[in-house]
Parts: structure tokens; sequence; C-alpha cells
RNA sequence: GUGGGCGUAGCUCAGCUGGUAGAGCACUCGGUUGUGGUCCGAGAUGUCGCGGGUUCGAGCCCCGUCGUUCACCCCA
């Protein structure tokens, strides 16, 4: 009888060695500095009320309508596989009353996120976000230091090829103002029915359209920029004056589009070179009515989502991995079935002291068991048999040249610590 | 959801105008007593993604399907 072989679901990433060392390091590296400046852990399920996100990300947005893997569980509620971060902080932030304590609430969370979009470079049904999220004071300085945040967990990988774009989205009165103006712009332009179709749902999407003979048409389109409240606008300049003092460059995109509808004032986006289409890396902003809408106090609150995946994937067009593997302090050869015992031991008060020590298992020989030892890049190698465990002392080769030396058993952390 | 490319050993691939499968790397063992990397020798591994069809005969042709990949769309 033999059983067909089971294949991951569409779509999935996965990460298996020797590669997930490389995402072990990515996701490190980019979520440090939240870590660094204060903001805290927030495990948070990876389903939810559909209902969370049909009122936290937007019902007329592409991600709500088409791409949530919803279901019913067995009691009849309709659950969905969370397909960013920030709703379920919000909710869970309210849930616990977070936010009646000292503000800004600052957190980070880490984790896998699902979308059921069509797999392609740089885009998975389940991929990977670290974020944070600052809720509840709305200053200037909390912004940058947000985006400060992101763009040092990108330097920390060593990346260059990268720009920050950064926008204002104003406030719901600015955005509707300048919306009826660009459904009256676009109205006017020749645009076959799929695109006028989402030009209904979100016309800022139309700025976004690849085509070159509709970029030109856009050309002298109204920006949402232009029609910033006062308060917007200083908000904005504080902002990048403090990017500014903080050395961070950026470039303004008054055409940015954002594809969730909680984002108000402040955006901003990362975008890299290297990675054919699916090009953002990173992304987040401000979230004016968020909150409220989700049946919370009425608090502004700032944050950001970087995709571990597409930043892996920018650390390998760049070749700025670590190269240096995980290698072990010392591998442990026991002859034959009789040593296995004691080599166990030995191995096991060496990892008390905090070496790490690999073991050679199975029934290989000699020689199959050092090139096991080898392969496993190990500083050294011991070889324990029956005058080892007698004399208690073990010759300690040094694999990098070969040499070798004794040394007592009791004794190996003071040459392994060397 | 729409379109294009691709699916042959663990990996990277070769396989001429259809005649029942190969290389390199990796892996295992060996080259005499308990010491790796080089070298030499030997060995194991495939329902040629899956299902139909055409044919005397299909890895090669046709159809379908699944997977994968790239792009559109969208976004991390």
């Amino acid at each position: 009888m033999k059983f067909e072989k089971l294949a991951a679901p569409k779509g999935v990433r996965e990460y298996l060695p020797p590669e997930s060392q490389a995402f072990e390091w990515v996701r490190e590296q980019l979520i440090s500095p939240a870590k660094r400046a204060g903001y805290q852990l927030m495990e948070l399920p990876v389903f939810e009320d559909t209902s969370l996100f049909n009122r936290g990300v937007g019902e007329s947005t592409d991600v709500v309508t088409k791409e949530m893997y919803t279901f019913e569980d067995r009691g009849g509620r309709s659950i969905t596989l969370r397909p960013e971060g920030t709703a379920g902080v919000m909710r869970a932030v309210i849930e616990s009353n977070l936010d009646r304590g000292q503000l800004p609430v600052k957190v980070w969370y880490s984790g896998q996120f699902f979308r059921a979009e069509r797999p392609q470079a740089g885009r998975y049904r389940q991929f990977y976000q670290v974020g944070i999220e600052a809720i509840g004071i709305d200053d200037p300085a909390l912004d940058a230091e947000v985006i400060s945040i992101a763009d040092q967990g990108f330097k920390n990988l060593g990346l260059k090829n990268y720009r920050l774009e950064i926008t204002s989205l104003g406030d719901a009165a600015s955005r509707a103002a300048h919306r009826v103006d660009l459904m009256k712009f676009i109205s006017k332009l020749d645009l076959d029915e799929a695109t006028r179709a989402r030009a209904e749902i979100n016309p800022l999407r139309i700025f976004d359209d690849k085509r070159p003979e509709i970029k030109s048409a856009m050309q002298d389109a109204p920006i949402l920029m232009d029609y910033l409240s006062d308060y917007s606008r200083s908000h904005f300049e504080q902002v990048k004056s403090y990017l500014d003092a903080l050395g961070i460059s950026y470039v303004v995109n008054t055409r940015m589009v954002r594809g969730l509808d909680y984002y108000t004032g402040t955006t901003f986006e990362f975008v890299h070179d290297d990675l054919g289409a699916q090009s953002g890396i990173g992304g987040g902003g401000r979230y004016d009515g968020l909150m409220e809408v989700l049946g919370g106090q009425a608090l502004s609150g700032i944050g950001f989502g970087l995709g571990v995946d597409r930043a892996l994937l920018a650390s390998i067009a760049e070749n700025t991995l670590p190269v240096g593997d995980f290698t072990s302090d010392l591998f442990i050869i026991p002859l034959g079935e009789e040593m296995k015992a004691f080599a166990l031991t030995v191995a096991a008060n060496c990892r008390r002291q905090g070496f790490s020590v690999e073991l050679a298992f199975g029934d290989r020989s000699l020689k199959g068991a050092m090139k096991g030892a080898d392969k496993s890049g190990a500083r050294f190698v011991a070889v324990i048999g029956d005058s080892e465990r007698e004399s208690g002392s073990v010759e300690l080769k040094r694999m990098s040249d070969g040499t070798s030396i004794s040394v007592k058993i009791s004794e190996l952390q003071t040459v392994l610590g060397a």
C-alpha cells in the first residue's frame, strides 16, 4: 500500500532549514528597533470575527471584498483569517481597556497573515509581517518616530535600494472635497469599463495605474495634497521636519494609494527597487477614525506593517544576509553503543554551561561520523571511547587546522570558551 | 479572478525529427586497527506532476487537471 504524497496548500510560503535561519534573522532585525523604543509584544489570534475586518479595513477594499479567508466555525460564527494586523490590535486594546492607562499605547506584533490572492513573486496567501501600533496620541513627533523605527529595521538588514514615500491623506473633510473634484476630472477621461468601475470604488486607484496612457491622462488630475486643512498641512510639515532632523530621506508622493480604508493624515510606504511587481516592503500610517468605528474611544493612532517575506527577498537581492551559519562548539562521537550514555551526559553538561554541542547518532563508521562533524561546522570534535571514559580526558580536535589537544572532560569549558 | 512560461533522481538540468531514461552535484559504503575536508572506487534513488487521447510504440504530439512561476489586478 503506497500513500499519496501531500503538499502544502497553494500559495503558502514555508521556511525550512537552512533558509529558515535567514528568515529568523530578518524578522528579528526588523522588529528589534521597536523593542528598543519601548514597544511591547502583543500575541493575537490569527482568526477574528469577520465583522472586525469588514468594519475596520473597510467594506469597499479589495482585501475585504475578494481576498479574505472567511468560513463558518462549528458554532455558526463567521470567522476570518486575519488579512492584516491593525484591526486585531485595536480590537484587543479596546476589549482589554489598554487605552485607559498612559498614552500612547505602544505595542508590536509578529506573525502570519492571510490573503486569498493569486500567488506571485513576493506575494503569498500566507505571509509574514511584523508591525507596531502607537495609539492615543496625535503628535507629529510620534509619526516621525514610528517611521524611523521602520526605517531602522530595513537599515539593520543592510538594505540600500529602497525609498521611503510619504504623503498626507488629510482628514475626512479634505478627502471628501478632493474626491468630488477628482471624480469630476475622471469622468471626462476616456476610460475602459473596468477602470471606470475601479474609479467608482476608489478614484485614487487610478493614480496607481501602470499604463502610460492613463499615467499621462492623470498628469493634471487634482491631488489631495492641495485640499488639506491647515491642521493637516502643518502636521505633515512637522513630520517632514522631524524626519529631516533624523536624517531620514524620503520622497513626497502625492499620488500614493493605500489599500486599507482606515488611513488618515500621515501615510507612508517603503518601496524596494529589486523585487519585481510586488515592491512594497512595508507601509503604514495614521488612522483617526478606526478606534471609534470599532467601538472604542475616539483616539488617533499610527502604525506600520513590514513584510518579512519581502524584506528577506530584498536582503537576498542586495546580498546582505550574514554568511555565518549556526555552528556548534563541540561535536561528540561516541564509539559504540555502550559509550552513548556517557556521551549524552558529557554533551548535556557542556550545554548547561552554555555551549552548543552536537552528537553523532546511529551506528556510522568513525569516518562517516567525522564527515558529519565536518559538515556540521563544529569548532571542535571529541571522540569518546573506553579509554576516554577511563582516563577522564579527551583529544579535542580543532577542525579548522586539524590540531588536537588533550583536555580533561571536567575542564572542557576552558578550551571551548576560549 | 484573467493571461503567459514551466513541471524528468534529494538539487540543477540533459534527453536529437515519438522507439520503454541520463549527467553533474548531493547522499551511503569502501580504499585494513579509533579521526573530517582532496583524490580513487562502488552503490542506492525515478509510477518522466496526474488523468485521458492519438500511435504498433509517448518523457517527447493533443486535451484536461493539479502544482509552480511571472505579469495584470492588488498589496506586505
